[in-house]
DNA sequence: TACAAATATGTCAAATATGACATATATTGC
DNA sequence: GCAATATATGTCATATTTGACATATTTGTA
């Protein structure tokens, strides 16, 4: 389904252009794509929060280093249920989910 | 990876016990069918807002009226990426989606 | 009741996600 | 710099999810 030819994404980093933009995502895309960084971004800083490395965080999750890192990279191959699931699992509360959900403010345009 | 043996669900309906109990599911199990619950009910939601049937959803999805029936069932064979990226095609916002994911609040035990 | 429209349920081939592994690249402490 | 430890990337066999189809059930209405 999810089309990975969008492939790589990972929103960081870029100095021309939006991710959005460069890669010509329509707008439920986009919102996909930025609900899953949401959700990574999140694991990865119950990860930092509890001082874990990505082979502890595996072990308990019962996947592999790799994925973790996958999970966290945001990387098209990792499911928003993968994601969800490993979230509660490290102790994330429904509401916690949410609230990393809610809509970032956007930044004035020059 | 989701053990299809916890079946059906369906929290709707049941008079003895909680499904959660009935169905034995663990603390993040139960979390898990709980959000995908929520998603379900906000796709279904959105629909009767609309005024459309499960058909006119399935075309504008490219899916199938049997599909959309199972998303709205929470059906175990279906993702919560699928429940997503469906909101977000039907006009959903990601606060929308947030608010529709903040826990519900308990009822007293009696 | 009977008919139509809507919704639900079961199944399957094709598409996608998964854990595991190998291996590459950072990062940290000496 | 050099290990040691952590994180990233690529690949693959297996497992799960998907749209589609057939068919059953429910709902609305005459």
């Amino acid at each position: 389904m999810e089309k990975r030819k969008r492939a790589k994404l990972k929103a960081a980093g870029w100095t021309v252009g939006t991710p959005r933009e460069f890669l010509k995502l329509s707008d439920e895309e986009a919102a996909f794509v930025e609900f899953k960084l949401a959700l990574s971004k999140t694991l990865q800083a119950l990860r930092a929060a509890q001082e874990l490395s990505q082979v502890d965080v595996a072990k308990h999750l019962q996947s592999s280093q790799s994925r973790v890192a996958k999970m966290e990279a945001s990387d098209p191959s990792v499911s928003v249920d993968l994601l969800v699931r490993s979230l509660f699992k490290l102790g994330a509360q429904p509401g916690d989910i949410a609230k990393a959900l809610r809509p970032r403010r956007r930044v004035a345009a020059t």
